[in-house]
DNA sequence: CGGTGTGAATTCATTCACAGCG
DNA sequence: CGCTGTGAATGAATTCACACCG
């Protein structure tokens, strides 16, 4: 039976996909699917995908395959997007604003309560499709908290501005950050980080690039060689 | 002694973090570091990083530590930052445009060669800071592809446009996509892809964040019990 | 029969702890 | 003496392969 306790990380970090293949599925009105098939749609292999869901229970059926809505909710449930995720954005620059208006988040239970900025001309425009969210000045960021309670900020401000607003983040008492500045976050224990480096993927990428440039080369004189 | 061949992919995705970090160090005027500064710059254990490095050679002294500049050298040659990067990006709206004009690219020999979408209102626009580079016609792909030769596409079109534009990307040649659009691309395996959703970031982060206000209720129900 | 769920085997990553070099 | 580099130990994730159920 399903572990129930603690599900493994690199689990957790396939379940949105999972959930988003499924949520489609479902909207094209796909009843069931086999392991096999999802883990196609999902990009991995099919023993991972069962051992994946085996943590969360036993809600497949033998002979048969999963259920598409039932198992939308069960991931969904688990990863919380049942509920209400109150979010704020610091830093409202090309990257902010491409965030405030994706349109994934709302439709997974994130909604922002706060467009924050330093830049003051920045201040009161209204660069989202959200109704009537205007930027507000980073010294509101106190007062958003106290009222609307987010627990997660996201930071996308420049490098250098980043650790200030992070401290304040925190002082604030937010418990969750997802990071976008292309430096290392220092937080108390308490609080998670997640990052994101454009940067970093980029170099990830040109790593094996190179790698397979490199071994071409190999094959290429081994093969003349022979 | 290093191993030379075959550097874990762990590894390979903190490289970039370290050669941030040593090259901010480098500016300041620092000379050398241990691995127990390092790592704690990096957010890492020193223990860890010293196994990293070790997948490079033996570029530490005993006693020392490292040589700052040297090892930003020798990982820059490692990840291949030693050489020019032409990149296009496809999709040209907010999220494409703060990509366009994110700096920490060009840094790093990253150089974009092509800025391409599909809405003619968009085409023509000089979105980027980047000296005279105007958003293009996706139609003018394969010739861009074709002149500058990028390996890599940065795809940050909406979901729908994804796949469809991937498969251009691959058919005109490209190797290495870096996919920012909601969905799992379907590539051949001599194509490398990897992905940045910021949908799954956030419901990762919601998950442990539900996670812990389900625990704090345990302890308190449990510490109320006794 | 077909496909899930899962122990067992394997591979990959992290941590430990210390020998040995500068 | 201090800090690197690394085998050995541990832990996490993936893959295998098949018992078992609908």
């Amino acid at each position: 039976m399903g572990t129930r306790r603690g599900i493994p990380e690199a689990t957790v970090a396939r379940l949105p996909v999972y959930h988003r293949v499924l949520t489609s599925l479902n909207e094209v009105g796909v009843a069931t699917v086999s392991s096999e098939e999802l883990a196609n749609a999902s990009g991995v292999s099919s023993a991972k995908l069962r051992k994946d869901l085996s943590h969360l229970g036993s809600y497949g059926t033998r002979g048969v395959g999963y259920d598409v809505e039932f198992l939308v909710y069960q991931i969904a449930r688990e990863l919380g997007l049942t509920q209400d995720w109150p979010v704020v954005i610091v830093g409202v620059g090309n990257l902010g604003r491409a965030l405030a208006n994706y349109g994934g988040f709302a439709s997974r239970g994130f909604r922002i309560v706060g467009l924050l900025d330093a830049d003051p001309n920045l201040v009161g425009k209204d660069v989202a499709i959200a109704p009537g969210l205007r930027v507000r000045h980073l010294d509101e960021l106190e007062r958003v908290v106290r009222e609307a309670e987010p627990a997660i900020a996201v930071i996308a401000t420049p490098a250098e501005a980043a650790q200030s607003v992070c401290d304040r983040v925190v002082a604030a008492g937010m418990t969750s950050i997802l990071n976008f500045a292309p430096v290392v976050l220092g937080v108390p224990d308490r609080v998670e980080v997640r990052k994101v480096d454009l940067a970093t993927e980029l170099q990830i990428l040109a790593f094996h690039e190179q790698r397979r440039t490199r071994d071409d080369d190999l094959v290429v004189s081994a093969g003349g060689a022979l």
